[in-house]
Parts: structure tokens; C-alpha cells; sequence
DNA sequence: CCGTTTCGTTCACGCATTGAACTAACATGT
DNA sequence: ACATGTTAGTTCAATGCGTGAACGAAACGG
């Protein structure tokens, strides 16, 4: 029952302006007349849709292709230097902040350690906003030609009507207004999401995941979440919280989480949880290696963390049937590249024959440090939706 | 990445067409005037809409309101006759065809018992025809009247591209083309999909989930399934087969499944599995009153199998965040019924508070006869979507 | 230099929504 | 009975959009 919007005859033009674009973006160079035919629009309204997009300088010419005994193609692509998005990354460690061209091609980046337990939310929010500052300098860009600013934030990021609230019990923060303090401070547009949710994105715009309609993207380090997505939406649910498959039980009494519950995913197959049934000494700090050292000796410990991620995997695609499932995260990743085979094993022992044939298990090609990126991605699906209303920004 | 399609003028007209249809369609009779707010269009579109609508029959005026001090508003409203819908439902031991107006109200309906293991397709295409005869007869209409005829079918409905195959292990059905069958038969659109589904539909539309933009609702008979509603729309996957809620594994090494697996949902609170756990000898036929002694008497088995309910529920809310949980189908009614209360306590337990807080968990209103409604209301979706391009057919 | 082929643009037309001006239908006060 | 005010609904010129058809542009081959 999602209400439809009133639409009038500008909605259709924001409607193919946007597919225009999108196909060029993702489509590589196209001439005008390979355009038609991939759009479905007629000869007259790309020409006169990429003559307005000239002139805004959105598109630029990018050489010609004989085609035999005509007139040559003119091929046109998006601009990678008329705009600029700003991807920021808020983790326990550190915060990140990156400067990305249209293409997403890194342009400057700047990192902010953060000590333990000093996650004030408004230092976070000065760090942002100096970071800000420090990679527009870098890439020598300036403010007003940068279309928004995402931040990809740990917890549960709340989306009221008024202002995104962020709730990170690790973070000792519980419905703070880091929207509202980023206004202040820039009069650039901001958008906020969970960390994991926007690493999901940046897979799958441009990482394993691209093209798929139906596609769940799963996160594993020392957390366990997953990003959804059906017929190419991300699946938010009603408060955005959508996406705790690390909460979801596996084992009626089974261990305790560190959620206050028992027999989570999380604790079976997020690192905290793996490496303490592994007998992992709980003041290690470098936990990559010590995962590294697990897997390479293998053991009952390992073959029982692929049964639970593997069955956790198979209730996804009992309940979702999604094309394509995606690995990621640091853990999630050391794990998929030694046993992938037999994680793909497990699965199909434990869903169901028809929906388990019309997926493909993949490891992540992103890496964990696409967080950022994946944040620049909100900012960038705003301008391809819409880049009639959004538009560049004067600056302040 | 779900590729919009091209859009032209018209498409504006269907869409706001569609919007005003719906409106009036659930919110019953309103003037012109109230549209206006209602719908966000002007005052002159909704005149000139409503008059094509007028003229087509598709609405019709229902009284007069006095608006102190000027003119009476003139109350518009769906016409309930101009159309009519059919819905079936193909169950184990029947098929049932019923036939609505645009109402949902039921103006005549035929039912057709099925010898166990007499599920032969062409039979079973045969009754449905048949019964279509029938209710046309009965209810005085004729099939140029009627819009369309949805099926609700037991087991997987696969939509590829040519035509509806349908994979149901019970009755013996591997592949078997439904649509073309009953296309050799009837000249009127046919809709096919999950029997499951369907009812879900009819909650969503009809019943306990009126308004929900994202619901899960869950139907708890001998099988257990799901339909999962995000943004308003049924998340199918990409081969039409999601929901199987009731294969989603809650115990590693659990209790063997009838699918061939272990530990499933379904194992524990699917009706079988359930009166098996309570000792009810496997050759009883009257399942539901065997399961009102079971949860009269209550006792352990009863309190394990809220657990595990409950527990479901609780992975259905922290994944995907729902703001309703319906629980319906006979056996989930009959539960829910005594034991709701209980029910929300092992669901608080189990799940993350916040996105707790957000949900609401309610019976289904429809019972299980749903099944036929549910596959009407694909039939109107498709008119309310779409009126322009269906319309009425001439039939053969 | 000319015909052919392919690519791209221009323009009249149809269809959509909209604001503004207008008409319709009532109640009230005198 | 009649004027006035109020609310409901309609009509119309203006504007925006996509499209097909006619037209212009830029190459090739002879």
C-alpha cells in the first residue's frame, strides 16, 4: 500500500533524465543513437535531453566511432569532474573521510584516530567536519561543487520525520542528532546510514554486486549484519532497522550474545563470537592474524563456523530468494577465500532445492574499506534520481 | 538497480488515474473536493478524471453531503458493479471457485472436493473451468464482465518469462503450466500464485494489515510459510519463491524435517510436527480438534512451541524490521488465540529492542477460507494499477 | 562531385497538469 | 422575493513533455 505520489508531466522528464543518466554511467560511453535503443526513448528526446545535459556540463563528449559508411557516433559519458561526493566513515577506531569524483575515483583522503571510549559525538562531529575542510583543500575542490556529504555510522540509524537519530550502544550513543550537528556546521547536503548498510550499497553498485535485482550482501567482523535488497531497493523496514541477521537465533539456548540473548548467529560466526570458542585468549588484540592462525589449523571449531554460516545463509534463501548472495567484511571475507566450496556445501544441504539453484554465493570484492565509498554511493544515487531538483549548492 | 522503464505523458495519467482509484477504492465515498486534498491534485485534473471515470462506469455518485452555508459536495465512490473478479482456490482436498464484484463481496462461489491423491493438472484445470461456468451462471454475470481470474496453488509458482510453471511436491506437480492449461480454456487474464500468498494478500488488503507498508504474514497450518511485504510491495525473489519461513533452520541438529532437512520452524510449530512432538497418534484425521486438546491440556509441549514461535518471529523482526506481524492459517489462529500474550513475551526476548518497539504483533481477521479472496485481489491490483490498458475483454 | 548511409536535430502535434476565471448550488439575512 | 456570501465543481489558455516526420550533417565509395 506504499502511496504513490501525485505525478505530473515534469516527473516524467526527472524519471528519464534519470535513466539517461544511469545508463550512462553504468553503461560505459554511448552515442546518441545507441541511446535510443537502450532506453527506449525516441531519437528527438535524447537529443534533446543530452543537449540540455551539455550544457550543464553533466555529460561530456568522449570521441568518435566510425560506423561504416555513415556519419560517425559522437560518444558521450558522464562527466567525472563536474561534481564531487564527500563518503565518510565513522568506526570504533577512526574516523575516515574521502573525497570521490563522480566515478568514484579517490581524490584525497584524511583519517582521525579516535581514542577508545572518546567517541563524544560531538568530537566526531568537529572531526567530520574538519576532515570536510582538509580533503576539499587536497583535491582542490571547493565546497560549492560537491553535491552532498554520506556518513556511514555503527547502530541503528533511526529516520524520523524530523531528523536521522543514531543509537550505538557501543558507542554510548542513544538517539543523537548527528544530522542536526552537521547542519550546523555545513550547509552541504547530508545523508546518514549504518555503516554495514552502506558498505552493502557500495557492493552493490559497484562491487560484486552489480546488476542484481535480488541480492543479499553479508557482513561479518566482529559483528554480523546484512544488507538486503529486493528488486534493486534496500530493504529499510519500518525504522530502518531492517538487516540484524547476526541477531537472528540459530540454536534455541545456545550462547550467549553480547545483545543480552542467546544462540545469535553473531555469536557462532561474528570474530568475537569465533574466536572465543576457538579458545582465543579474550585480550588478544590483533584478531585478523589470530583468525588467520584458527583457520589455518582448521579443527571441529572451523568446520562447525561454516555449518552455522552456512545454514545461516540457507535461511536467507529460504525466506528472501535472492540471485546472488555476497560475503564481506573483514572476517567474512578470510573465511569465504579458504572455504567458500564448503560453505556452498552446507547451504544447499539446509535450504531448499529450487530457490538454492537460483542463487550464486560470491565473495565481496570491495574490501572493508568501502565503507566510505558506500556512503559517497547515498549521495550519489540522490544525483542520478534527481539531479534536476538537487543540483549544485551554493556553499557557505 | 531495478531498471525504470521510459516514461511517457500517459504514464502520468495512469499513474494519478490509479492513485484516485485507490483512494476512493479504501476510503470510501468522497466528494471531488476532498480529492483534491486526498490525492494532491488539482481541482480541475480530478474534474476532468473523475468525468472520464464517470463515464466509463467505473464510478458512480452516492449521495449528497450539505457543506454549511454553499454548494453540497456530491460523494463519489467505486461502482461495485462494473466489474466482477474471480478468485480460486486449489487446495489439498478442494478446489474452490468463488466470484466477487469490485467489492470483495461474494456473489457466488462452487466447490469441488479432490479425492486424495487425484491431483491429476487437467483434472484439476477442468473443475476450475468448470466452476467458472458455474459461478458466472449463479451470479448472473457474464465473462465479458469479469476482469480476470486468480489462482492460489499449493507449493512454488515459478514466473519465468514465458508462463506461470508450478512446482508442488504433494500433489505431484513438477513444472506443470497451469496458465497455458487454463488459457486453452478461458479467453480471460489468469493470475496464478502461491496459495500462501495469496491469503496473505488478503490480510494485507482486507484483513489485519490495512495500511501496512511493511508486514510479515505468517501462516501457520500443517505447513508454515510467510508473505513479506516491504514498502508496500510482496518481496517475491527472483524466482517468486521467498517466504518459506517454515524451512528456515532454528536448531542445528534438530528435529528432521518433511522438506529432508533438520531443525526447521516448521518441524516444531507446523501443525504435523507439532501434534507429533504431543504424542497424537499419526493416523488422526481431525488435526484441529486433536490441537485444541493439545493446547487445552497444555504442558510442556505447548510452552516449547510458543518458544520456538516466538522465537521465529523475533528473526522475522530483527531481519527485516516490520511495523506488523499477522499470524494466521488455522493453526497459527488457534495458537494465537489462547497464547498471543505469551507469544509477544518470547518475541520481546528474543529480538532487538528497538525494532521491537516498532512492531506490532496481531491475528489475522480472515481466517483460512482467505485463499480465493487473496487471489481476486491480484486480479483488482492489476485494475487499480492499471485500468486503462486492462479493461474489459470480449470473451469467448 | 554525387549518391548512399548513418547519425543527429528541429518542429508541429497530442496528451498531461495547472492556476485563474467562471459557473453551479446551496444558506442566510433582510 | 432578492441580494449576498460561501463552498463545490468546470472550463480554458498556458506550459511541459515525448514522438514521428521531415530535415540537416558528416562520413564513404565511386
Amino acid at each position: 500500500m506504499a502511496r504513490p505520489e501525485r505525478k505530473t508531466v515534469r516527473d516524467v522528464r526527472k524519471g528519464n533524465r534519470g535513466m539517461l543518466l544511469r545508463t550512462l554511467y553504468f553503461g560505459g560511453p554511448r552515442s546518441r543513437h545507441e541511446l535510443t535503443g537502450l532506453t527506449g526513448l525516441s531519437a528527438a528526446t535524447i537529443s534533446t535531453m543530452t543537449g540540455d545535459l551539455l550544457t550543464e556540463k553533466i555529460l561530456m563528449e568522449a570521441g568518435q566511432v566510425d560506423s561504416d559508411g555513415g556519419r560517425p557516433r559522437v560518444l558521450l559519458r558522464v562527466n567525472p569532474v563536474y561534481a564531487y561526493l564527500i563518503g565518510v566513515d565513522v568506526a570504533e577506531t577512526h574516523v575516515r573521510v574521502e573525497l570521490f569524483d563522480l566515478e568514484m575515483t579517490e581524490k584525497a583522503r584524511v583519517d582521525y584516530t579516535l581514542r577508545p571510549s572518546h567517541h563524544d559525538i560531538e568530537l566526531v562531529a568537529r572531526r567530520i567536519l574538519a576532515g570536510i575542510d582538509v580533503v576539499l583543500a587536497d583535491g582542490q575542490v571547493t565546497a560549492a561543487q560537491v553535491l552532498g556529504v554520506g556518513i556511514g555510522v555503527p547502530g541503528i540509524v533511526e529516520r524520523g520525520a524530523s531528523d536521522a537519530l543514531i543509537h550505538a550502544k557501543t558507542f554510548g550513543w542513544d538517539g543523537v542528532p548527528l544530522g542536526a550537528l552537521m547542519r550546523a556546521g555545513t550547509s552541504l547536503p547530508v545523508f546518514i546510514d549504518n555503516g554495514a548498510k552502506t558498505m552493502g550499497q557500495a557492493e552493490l553498485w559497484f562491487g560484486a554486486g552489480r546488476g542484481a535485482d535480488h541480492a543479499v550482501i553479508v557482513l561479518i567482523g566482529s559483528g554480523v549484519g546484512a544488507t538486503v535488497v529486493a528488486d534493486g531497493q534496500a530493504v529499510r523496514g519500518t525504522s530502518n532497522s531492517a538487516g540484524e541477521w547476526g541477531h537472528t537465533k540459530i540454536e534455541m539456548n545456545g550462547r550467549p550474545c553480547r545483545c543480552g540473548s542467546r544462540g545469535c548467529l553473531e555469536a557462532y560466526i561474528g570474530a568475537e563470537g569465533l574466536l572465543a570458542r576457538a579458545g582465543v585468549p579474550a585480550q588478544t588484540t590483533d584478531w585478523p592474524s589470530a583468525l588467520g592462525r584458527v583457520l589455518a589449523d582448521g579443527g571441529p571449531v572451523v568446520d562447525e563456523t561454516l555449518t552455522y554460516l552456512g545454514t545461516g545463509l540457507a535461511n536467507l534463501i529460504n525466506m528472501l530468494n535472492p540471485e546472488r548472495i555476497l560475503i564481506g567484511g573483514w572476517a567474512g571475507l578470510m573465511i569465504g577465500e579458504r572455504h567458500l566450496d564448503q560453505i556452498r556445501v552446507v547451504v544447499g544441504e539446509n535450504s531448499l532445492t529450487q530457490p538454492y539453484n537460483a542463487t550464486s554465493i560470491v565473495l565481496g570484492e570491495l574490501g572493508p574499506d568501502a565503507v566510505a565509498m558506500g556512503a559517497a554511493t547515498l549521495v550519489l544515487e540522490e544525483f542520478l534520481d534527481a539531479s534536476a531538483p538537487l543540483r549544485l549548492h551554493a556553499a557557505s
